[in-house]
RNA sequence: GGGUAGGUUCCGGAGCGGCCAAACGGGGCAGACUGUAAAUCUGUUGUCUUUCGACUUCGCUGGUUCGAAUCCAGCCCUGCCCA
């Protein structure tokens, strides 16, 4: 590839990127670049939202360059505000650890884990004197912090920040100093915290790193931001069937997001919405399965949910064995929806939005009494609400 | 430190002695319709209870009252203005 064209390649799907020039520079001195993405470790699961600049940094290291995966250990403790609202609760050190953990193993579903860097900047950041502190801080404005905008709302808004809050920021930056990062990838959201490493670099008399941003991905309610506490993400360790029916469930708008941010491609528009969506979710769900994988569950998405055919459908399994003794159908659809799915849902609710509306169905045949005793055989299928269903062994 | 406004159920936000488990909106859940889409419509959304009802909840603690989210006192927390 000539340097034009590893660049066009390196700028497609970017939102803003600062310093376009000065990579196209960097590209020609022929080295390594060093390329920095910051992770938060504060969930442990990565999902489709992560995986865009993720896959980005895998596109430097296809180019042979450095991909350095920067584990926020330290920053972590703080809560990065970015984009918050109000003030994030701080996680302890195990559990950064802990995650810091998963979350790697799924990035390198993604990245060559040969030639991935990994740094903690708890390692330098712990070692730091509060006088190294003060001075870092010198070089940085109250000004300068307020500009931010999710700060500068908070203010406006009457909404509380706090002090170590705007050291975030900051520390990001002087990471970037740290490990000499030629080229920093982060979200759109990033993009002051990429350019405060910028400045700093250039107060160290360094090369300032290139800040590179990726699109936000909005999640399933195709409003607010990918994200594990909005409980609106596809996570990239998930099953393939529920990775290929988190997909099917975004709205057209929602899916055209996806294909541009996630595949870079425009969506066929001769096709009909639906199969444009099955085939997105096919591509998707092999990047992370198999082919065959995905081709397995999208059949499978179309008995359940096409020809609403439970029957032939890949259920999650129950053995009759384990179920509590003398269980009335409340019962047993409670101790399903929080064995199987990992739900808890009160009774009341249970009644109310469950059994009253007939969403509970044996057989297809629907169960209105929450008291029945239900006379259950191996190989009955309880259906407990549309997109949740058990099939008994 | 002074002044001032406030802290209500998942969120926003009413309520300001009984009719309050607490309006309304959003969100969630479920149903109908559908392309498990969107939009729309319906139900539901503290816990237990088949119903009646019982219990816990309106920053915390105590008090007044037959009765408090609502009144009083002390405390904790937050915003804004001033220093």
């Amino acid at each position: 590839m000539t340097i034009d064209e590893q660049l066009d390649y390196l700028m497609s799907g970017t939102a803003k990127v600062i310093g376009r020039d000065e990579l196209k520079e960097r590209l020609k001195l022929g080295r390594p670049l060093r390329v920095k993405l910051g992770v938060d470790p504060t969930a442990p699961d990565i999902h489709f939202g992560h995986t865009v600049a993720i896959e980005k940094l895998r596109q430097f290291q296809q180019l042979g360059h450095q991909a350095i995966l920067l584990i926020g250990d330290f920053t972590a403790t703080i809560g990065d505000p970015t984009g918050r609202s109000v003030t994030r609760p701080p996680l302890t050190r195990d559990q950064v650890l802990v995650n810091a953990e998963t979350y790697t193993q799924q990035a390198f579903k993604i990245l060559d884990r040969a030639k991935t860097e990994i740094v903690y900047n708890g390692d330098w950041f712990r070692k730091m004197t509060y006088e190294e502190v003060l001075q870092l801080n010198s070089k940085a404005t109250m000004q300068q912090m307020l500009a931010r905008e999710d700060f500068h709302t908070r203010v406006e808004s009457g909404r509380e920040v706090r002090l170590h809050e705007l050291q975030y920021p900051l520390m990001q930056g002087w990471d970037s100093v740290v490990i000499r990062a030629d080229v920093e990838i982060g979200g759109t959201d990033q993009l002051f915290n990429l350019l405060v490493g910028r400045d700093l670099q250039k107060a160290q008399g360094m090369l300032p790193q290139i800040a590179m941003t990726l699109p936000l991905l909005e999640g399933l309610d195709g409003v607010r931001k990918m994200s594990k506490s909005y409980g609106n993400y596809i996570g990239v360790d998930e099953p393939a069937e529920t990775m290929f029916g988190k997909v099917m469930s975004t709205s057209d708008e929602l899916m055209d997001r996806y294909y541009q941010v996630l595949l870079g491609a425009v969506r066929d528009l001769s096709l009909h919405p639906m199969e444009a969506k099955k085939q997105l979710a096919v591509k998707l769900t092999a990047r992370y399965h198999s082919e065959e994988a995905a081709l397995l569950a999208k059949q499978d998405w179309e008995t359940r949910f096409s020809k609403r055919d439970l029957a032939s459908a890949d259920l999650p399994e129950f053995d009759l064995m384990s179920l509590p003794e003398g269980a009335n159908a409340l019962e047993l659809v409670s101790h399903l929806f929080s064995t199987v799915f990992h739900l808890t849902k009160s009774n009341g609710v249970l009644r109310k939005e469950h059994f009253m509306p007939g969403a509970i169905q044996l057989n297809d045949v629907k169960v209105n009494d929450p008291n029945s005793r239900l006379e259950l055989k191996s190989g009955d299928i309880l259906r407990l609400s549309k997109k949740h269903a058990v099939r008994f062994l």
